[in-house]
DNA sequence: AGTCGATAGGTGCAATATCCACCTATGGTC
DNA sequence: GACCATAGGTGGATATTGCACCTATCGACT
């Protein structure tokens, strides 16, 4: 889900392939993240005419299937970061609320 | 996912019945929710042991059934604020890295 | 020549989650 | 009686996720 807008806009900053942009996720936080899911993303995001995919055989080892992302796709990305603001309200009110003012009892050491 | 910590916070603020969660977790943003997946999420909270209820016939209209959280709730309630700890870091780096720096054309209008 | 590990790209499939529509019931108002 | 807000659900199709597994290339080491 995440895996979207992450990917989108990974591939608005450099274009790139699957085996790279897994390793460019976890710098994002992506504890634990199924490599399968990624490819599949990718795929479809590729279905969706949100970005365009070549294969790379200029490197010494597998080929590489790059990826770039297309002008739908950066529009794509757009509509994301929209959600994502959401979240992010949404996240912060949930925080704004969360350590609950501790009023369990009112000598607790907690 | 996102429907259980907001549940358990709010349960953990006031006790409260499904219908009123569904007007409260509008509040934090939820914009298209589905009433039936709150109702199913409450169910499944309950058969986790994270939630209590009982049926409230005290005031006129259909019952409520009356949600409360248990210790184990409260827990699964801390686990799930480091989660969105960690999604919050997350949209963080995104928005650091999102407006793409305008870096397209030197001289673009954009 | 054989094996191993890193790189690279996948597939199969069962379990979950999500979505949309629909159903029941209570009590108040028109 | 009809309708609305409140209240709590169910059915079922579809989408997502997670876990395991498979293929292939190349370099290094034995």
């Amino acid at each position: 889900m995440w895996l979207q807008p992450f990917l989108l806009l990974s591939l608005d900053q450099w274009q790139s392939h699957g085996y790279e942009l897994i390793r460019r996720l976890s710098t994002f936080g992506f504890e634990t993240l199924d490599r399968g899911s990624v490819y599949r993303v990718l795929r479809q995001l590729e279905r969706d005419g949100l970005v365009e995919s070549g294969w790379d055989t200029s490197k010494d080892g597998p080929a590489r299937r790059l990826y770039s992302l297309t002008d739908a796709g950066r529009q794509y990305l757009n509509m994301w970061a929209g959600s994502l603001r959401v979240y992010q309200g949404m996240l912060d009110e949930f925080f704004k609320q969360y350590p609950p003012p501790t009023t369990r009892t009112p000598d607790s050491d907690e």
